[in-house]
DNA sequence: CTGAAAGCGCTTACAG
DNA sequence: CTGAAAGCGCTTACAG
């Protein structure tokens, strides 16, 4: 490997000392201007551009923002992934990412990997159980902002998400209103979301005193497409009627749609089904989906933005910011027949 | 910020020299029994992970690769990019990625912070044009993939891909061989795979004897969804009949029938449509999308494990490999009636 | 087997 | 304004 130019070469090529080459590498005013142009003069020749690892070394900050996500991520937290990368770009801070599987093992690993990088911050897209990773963070003063979910015992965290429960209440009272009664659930115990949409679901039902059905709820591993679509099946082999459905994920309910589909129903003439987050290609959809909303752009947003601000200025509060969500009526919902 | 614990930390708590510590760290054999455990046993109880900014510093090697793609990445760019990092997770490699923007600048800040970090190796997802990319990359020996593109001039890099215009030519002549005359190209200019795609689609019509109308081409901007939308929109607008459409992108297709719907024709019936990519969704849509797959998974675990040989290797050869593609017949192609 | 020392590429007081 | 020196956290010959 051809040896990369150092500040010492350029200190060299100068003729001026390495001290003087990293002032005006970093803007400092007091260098006389010819040693600056010759400075700048031999950057340029040689394109040096000073390694970040050993800058980082030395100072505090490393302007590196660690981003964990699901190792099996669904489209939503793609889309929202993406948005997050976009703004750090922005910002200016490099970032890292680690896919964290499922297991405490897995979650272990990760603890490792941010030990041994040095973030200046971090932004975690999915719960992270192991109580050490919290407290490593805590103790280093590394700002955290969970995204998609809270965490009550996460001190110094701010958390950004919409009011799941009271979402997937709305997604639910919808069809209600309708006039559908025999509502399915399609849902999983995966990540706190799951539980949420599924007590909002409940909450739903309560609310316009239709009896709770445990018959018609199906719990899938994943929330991706063919899990929908296998649940869907699973369903209808129980043989016990529904004339609508609310699968916990928008995925979940495009699998669905296509097994009904495929089963002679037709969605939403025959059952009528509602998803939740209106990723990308919902609304292009036939029929359209019919789901809530979450402010994904926004998320992404503030998940940097607030970060940065964490960072700046070294405050460690612990907020919960309530986002709101939109239920969008598209093509996938009606009247109950 | 609470000072992070060091090696000399250990070594004081051990009460060894940081040599030793080093040592046990990185697995050598000839330390005494009695140190050993000592060290193992502070590491364990300060929970101390060796900082790998100074490690990287000093060695040779960072176990570090970059993946370069396009800012606005479509779906299947996404999935290629998370099967990739899958994959370097898996050989043990940390990822950091970079979103190339469109213009020369943008491919300029991208060289900056390539410079700036010390990759082992690094995986493009895009083209990028500036010439000093790739030099750099060559002089400082750094093992480099494309992936979903070649590039004849790019020395010691490897390249892995489909036949684009092959691919793309085959999915015409499918619709060819359903009794189509009158298709479309649904195309853009954008990366070199658009242009292939394009002349694939020329190549099938002539082998066709099927004269290439340029009323029947149409341009959009970027990839996705919605410019599928208004790109059939446009194209409905000329009013030149066509009983076919080829859209050079899953995402692109679902737009253009999505809009096609809206406007009364139906799909496959009055209009058959074929995409390229297969991304996820497409076996799920109604109706399902017949379409081009590329070896996703192939590509990126061959990525990864070519690039890790390379890089253990230190082998810097050229090579240019042709992966399988696979025409996917589903439902929204058909006799032409 | 093991410690002192040098060095990786940078920055930052500290004296001039 | 500017250079010599120390130090960031590690590893690796080099002598014991």
């Amino acid at each position: 490997m051809r040896t990369m130019i150092s500040i010492k070469d350029i200190a060299r090529l100068a003729d001026v000392s390495v001290s003087t080459v990293s002032r005006v590498i970093n803007g400092k005013t007091c260098v006389a201007e010819d040693k600056r142009l010759r400075i700048e003069q031999a950057i340029k020749e040689t394109g040096f551009v000073p390694n970040r690892a050993a800058r980082d070394m030395v100072m505090k900050n490393t302007s590196k923002v660690g981003i964990f996500l699901p190792d099996t991520f669904n489209q939503f937290q793609r889309q929202l992934f993406s948005e997050i990368a976009h703004n750090l770009e922005v910002f200016g801070y490099y970032s890292s990412f680690f896919f964290v599987a499922t297991d405490k093992q897995g979650e272990q690993a990760c603890l490792q990997k941010l030990k041994s990088e040095r973030l200046d911050g971090v932004i975690l897209l999915r719960e992270i159980e192991i109580p050490e990773f919290r407290t490593y963070l805590l103790q280093n003063h590394i700002p955290t902002i969970l995204v998609t979910f809270e965490n009550a015992h996460w001190e110094g965290a701010t958390s950004i998400h919409i009011s799941e429960e009271e979402a997937a209440a709305a997604a639910v009272s919808h069809l209600i209103q309708l006039g559908h009664q025999e509502i399915a659930l399609m849902g999983a115990k995966k990540f706190s979301f799951g539980t949420q949409r599924e007590l909002g679901y409940k909450r739903a039902l309560d609310h316009a005193s239709i009896p709770y059905n445990p018959e018609l709820t199906m719990y899938v591993d994943s929330y991706n497409i063919p899990q929908g679509k296998m649940g869907m099946q699973k369903l209808l082999e129980r043989n016990v009627p529904f004339t609508a459905l609310f699968a916990i994920t928008d995925e979940l309910a495009l699998g669905a749609i296509r097994l009904l589909q495929d089963c002679g129903y037709s969605v939403p003439q025959d059952i009528s089904v509602i998803g939740f987050d209106d990723i990308e290609i919902s609304s292009f959809t036939i029929p359209r989906l019919s789901t809530i909303q979450q402010p994904l752009k926004e998320m992404g947003r503030l998940a940097v933005s607030l970060l940065h601000d964490k960072i700046k200025h070294a405050v460690q509060e612990q907020r919960n910011i309530h986002l709101p969500f939109v239920l969008i009526e598209r093509e996938s919902t009606v009247c109950r027949n």
